[in-house]
RNA sequence: GGAGAGUUGGCUGAGCGGUCAAAAGCAGCAGACUGUAAAUCUGCCGGGCCACGCCCUACGGAGGUUCGAAUCCUCCACUCUCCA
């Protein structure tokens, strides 16, 4: 069997509908990837997560390496087993967090050194080791390990970066033994020519699937949608891609008109617990007092279980007197408004009116 | 009956002559969140306005001292602690 199965079954205009086939069943793309960065979904239980159907869901090489180890994960049989999650699981690297963490780490060409957030320890990371400890977790779709500059850096700076980035990828292949599939990154900040020169090195290596990495990361919505018109057509066709970190609903049509597969971002998950929730008539702050004596549904034309069985009063007061429940209700609206939204984009996709389907959505989203 | 402590903005609670419309926390009201150091962070939070400054009303009540009082003095009201 081959790492990663990817077939395109329809296209409209740039968007495609395909299916990925990992050892963890299949996945119909395009697709969003709930994030679970330490093996968790924050907020849901496996259960609750598996009840809502995402067939792939994301966790984290950086965090897990740190808690609870990789010696632990491989002893009790991988990262499947351990979260008890049966279907696809794809592990970013790490190489967000030479971003994110950006204060407490070492950059160098063999590696990133971190100080670990939780105790300041010292850890390593490296394509080799990176590429290692996930397959050792036994992902179906493994990262490459990448540096995610930051926004605002020179022509120059980024370049930098992505030269690094691209030795890293050549370093992450060479490394790759195992069943899991391998995902190059695409990198070169805002610079066009330097993402055109990054896909041409990328897309000319072995990897099962390509990603535009180190966007969402402090540019404008304009310059991000800018870099991803400009660099999705670029990618191979035969390969799945994937925009890694984004984003809102509206991202997801643009990104899915623009040529992108699959997608994960924590946006709908931190929202919930921030209570930021996305419906179908447009974004609700739950803790608004106008909520306070709505006995209505947070979205009426949601099917989840949050909104076929609290209203948006109980929703508020749970979420204003810190109840855990809240998060549980918000997170299982949110991901599962973006499963429902990636497959109304399927379906769109299949009858060729991913157009109206997207001018539908967002002139819906104003009604509240 | 005696001795002492206290009364500050919705609450808790700093302040002890000017830099005080009054710290801080909470509550309240908004906003943000994009490969998760996030159940986090930010702003507003006496009233008014021709608002990046000005004017009212304010620290239990009433007087007083002072150029100036939440801060000092007097009386009143209330609360609490201890001793009988």
């Amino acid at each position: 069997m081959p790492r990663l199965g990817f077939e395109i079954l329809h296209t409209d205009g740039a968007a495609r509908r395909g299916r990925l086939t990992t050892r963890h069943g299949t996945i119909e793309t395009p697709v969003f990837m709930p994030v679970g960065t330490l093996a968790s979904v924050k907020s849901l239980t496996t259960g609750q997560l598996k009840a809502l159907g995402p067939e792939i869901i994301l966790n984290n090489t950086y965090h897990l390496m740190l808690r609870p180890g990789i010696e632990l994960i491989e002893k009790l049989g991988g990262t499947h087993a351990f979260q008890s999650w049966d279907r696809a699981i794809l592990t970013d690297s790490g190489g967000f967090q030479v971003f994110s963490l950006s204060s407490i780490r070492k950059l160098r060409e063999e590696g990133v050194e971190f100080r670990s957030h939780i105790d300041g320890s010292s850890h390593f990371l490296s394509p080799e080791t990176s590429i290692d400890i996930q397959r050792r977790m036994g992902v179906d779709i493994a990262m490459a390990f990448d540096e995610c500059p930051a926004y605002g850096i020179s022509h120059d700076e980024a370049g930098k970066s992505m030269e690094l980035t691209h030795r890293w990828a050549r370093r992450s292949l060479a490394a790759r033994t195992g069943a899991s599939a391998l995902f190059g990154i695409v990198q070169g900040g805002i610079y066009k020519d330097l993402r055109k020169r990054s896909v041409e090195e990328i897309a000319s290596l072995d990897f099962e699937g390509i990603a535009i990495g180190g966007v969402a990361v402090g540019e404008s919505k304009s310059e991000m949608l800018e870099i991803m018109n400009y660099t999705a057509p670029l990618l191979p066709a035969e390969k799945p891609r994937y925009l890694m970190g984004v984003g809102t609903p509206e991202d997801l049509l643009d990104g899915v008109a623009a040529g992108i597969d699959m997608f994960d971002c924590v946006m709908p998950t931190r929202n919930a617990r921030n209570g930021s929730l996305f419906t179908s008539l447009g974004k609700v702050a739950i803790k608004n007092a106008k909520y306070a004596d709505d006995p209505g549904p947070l979205d009426p034309n949601c099917s989840c279980s949050t909104c076929t069985t609290v209203s948006r009063a109980y929703l508020r007061h749970l979420f204003v007197n810190d109840e855990i429940a809240a998060h549980v209700y918000n997170t299982i609206h949110n991901v599962s408004f973006y499963l429902d939204l990636m497959r109304g984009i399927r379906q769109a996709i299949g009858s060729n009116s991913l157009g109206s389907f997207r001018d539908s959505f967002l002139s819906q989203q104003t009604k509240l």
